[in-house]
DNA sequence: TAGTGGTCTAGACCACTAT
DNA sequence: TAGTGGTCTAGACCACTAG
């Protein structure tokens, strides 16, 4: 049989945890070990790549490739609309709109992204649900100088996290986890008692090097977001 | 010049963002891509599963590639030792064991790992410091029969954490994020006052089939995980 | 400046799955 | 069962960087 990258990937490991190549060894190069695995070049290149983005190897040109001293496992999660969130658990997803305004980015959102100083600011508040469960409490800042077509969206009916990504989509940012104590103001929402431990997200958006929007996402009390390494 | 596969994901990129492409778009065949870049198909491949692994296309053998409906971003964060969080944050790690203890596995672990009924599990807690502040407290239970080294290891200098990783180095996991209100039995060592809002992560552990280690983990008060996508 | 990884190419065969 | 992506190979040249 033919030897699969996933076959090495599998071996190289397996080296690694049964100490035969210990944390911080150096391993031997590309086409050396290649030939000892009975594969191309171009496979033994794949199979270290992977372990690399994996967390698991470290390489440098010239320097060569070894084993990280100190693993660091790369975790990765999924970030999609909160409408899928809930339907995947298989609830029923509702929306509905709690303020929306149109006022001059205050001085802290200012901070945060980058905004011309008296431009006006759509700013939205909602409440996401799962069956008739609260499911996430959210707080968002549009940028009208970017998604000028939001100020004409009444967002009644589709939730701006929605209709976001279908205007721009695959945008870059950042995000925030944290732990919130429940202000009054989100705890009737999410139909907790204040200061309730709240599982929350700040998302920042840009498109290029403007800023699209700021959200605080506030996830119902008990919300876990789980991962596999 | 030749292409890159960079080149490529970054047209096909600037495509869905132009709308030439849009949501749910089916894309021409590999070959007739690569084809139409001027670049071999084995380039246009490893261009189209990197986009695959951002989470922007979908791609089914026969089916073929289309742009996703819905933008699922993979947002990644690294999962490390603490002592190399605090550190990297420029602070002085210290680190100090609260309580050791060789009990029988309550029921409620019981249920979260494998592990026979009646042996004895490993019970830890620690505290990890970032300088003189809190950074973390750790709650953790060690099973003896996969790891029976630990049953001679005193945890007094090396946090449970940083030894396991040396023992079993790339296991595979499970990784529960959520926000908890402080009991007072941990609020005490973390220097806030009882229902902080508290940054809280379950870890469970495996090798190969075996339950290895579940622990908690509560981060000091205002505590962030950042990420970027 | 030499050694190592990074990437491209052209060609081939295989595996899955829509129809 | 045919079409599309998945992967392997052998060979080549390039880019970064340790010494």
């Amino acid at each position: 049989m033919r030897i699969s990258y996933r076959d090495v990937k599998a071996e190289i490991l397996n080296r690694i945890r049964s100490n035969t190549w210990p944390l911080g060894t150096n391993l031997p190069g590309e086409i050396e070990l290649a030939k000892e695995f009975g594969c191309a070049r171009a496979t033994m290149n794949r199979a270290m790549r992977d372990l690399v983005d994996d967390g698991i190897l470290e390489r440098k040109r010239k320097a060569g490739t070894k084993v990280k001293q100190s693993p660091v496992r790369q975790a990765q999660f999924s970030i999609s609309i909160v409408r899928e969130e809930v339907e995947q658990a298989g609830s029923v997803y509702s929306y509905s709109l709690i303020e929306r305004e149109l006022i001059p980015a205050p001085a802290w959102l200012r901070e945060r992204i980058k905004v011309a100083k008296d431009a006006p600011i759509l700013h939205l508040k909602c409440m996401h649900y799962s069956g008739k469960n609260p499911y996430q409490f959210e707080d968002r800042w549009i940028n009208l100088d970017v998604v000028p077509a939001a100020r004409e969206f009444d967002f009644e009916d589709v939730g701006p996290n929605e209709w976001l990504i279908q205007q721009i989509p695959f945008s870059t940012g950042e995000l925030v986890f944290s732990a919130t104590n429940a202000p009054e103001s989100i705890a009737r929402f999410l139909k907790a008692p204040v200061d309730t431990a709240l599982f929350s997200v700040e998302r920042t958006t840009w498109l290029e090097d403007k800023s699209v929007t700021y959200a605080q996402l506030y996830f119902a009390r008990d919300h876990k977001m789980t991962t596999y390494i």
